[in-house]
DNA sequence: TGCATCGTACGAAAAACATCGTACCTTTAA
DNA sequence: TTAAAGGTACGATGTTTTTCGTACGATGCA
């Protein structure tokens, strides 16, 4: 299949795509030349790489761009709250069969997981009474 | 790169791969044949397609197989806990970095983590003193 | 003014993943 | 004893994702 004009929902980012989301959600809108050095902060990646990627999200409507000036400036459409409620929603379905407290088993017996966090999601818990 | 032999830990499976252990782990070791009819109850897949991800697992070192029979029989080499551990570290780390609890904070505001989910969880968390 | 620098556009190669066709071997049952 | 059924092997092809080279336009400053 070629588009998905007809469903409403964006696609989910590839992995390489999240990488440049997460910049953007980090540091807000901000240019390819922005973006492609963060990510050279971890991996080397070429610059038209990055713009090539960019200008991919900005077709399948996942970004949007500012053009009026020449260093074109890219936003995330949907809040970065929304997309990974997306993927978290996706992963608890297909590893949990939709069950978050079977996640929430692993989340705990995992050993990195600690003590602060286990506390942290008790009072998180208690406070939703 | 071609290979991970100096890497311990086995590749991520692709999700085609993970349709395929999910069978494996539900109904125990099995032949292509039994998980191919099982991946057809959900969508179409030609017979050879199944075998070949098959082997492909099974080079990776994702599932061992046993061929004293003609109907080979392929088993996950990593028990299921531990490769949904991997798995929901991994999505942990890239997508909260690394917060156990900034996950949960998103799977109780979902809507579709329903009451019962969470007095689940809450039970969890008691028994864990 | 002219040239180095920095930007975008875009095709195409490379790599990763997924699917399938065909060849060929074994088992089984008429 | 042979033909149909069902198994594995494996190369080829299709698709998607990722990376990059090259072309070329803007900008800025010596």
């Amino acid at each position: 299949m070629k588009n998905n004009q007809t469903d409403h929902h964006l696609p989910e980012p590839t992995k390489a795509e999240l990488e440049i989301l997460q910049v953007l959600w980090e540091f807000g809108p901000a240019t390819v030349r922005f973006v492609n050095d963060k990510l050279n902060e971890n991996r080397e990646v070429n610059y038209t790489s990055t713009l090539k990627q960019m200008q991919v999200l900005a077709e399948k409507g996942i970004l949007k761009r500012d053009e009026s000036q020449m260093k074109h400036i890219y936003i995330p459409v949907e809040a970065e709250e929304k997309t990974k409620v997306q993927l978290l929603d996706r992963f608890v379905n297909t590893l949990y069969k939709g069950s978050a407290s079977q996640l929430m088993m692993q989340l705990l017996g995992n050993e990195k997981t600690s003590k602060a966090e286990i506390e942290e999601i008790k009072k998180l818990l208690d406070n939703m009474e």
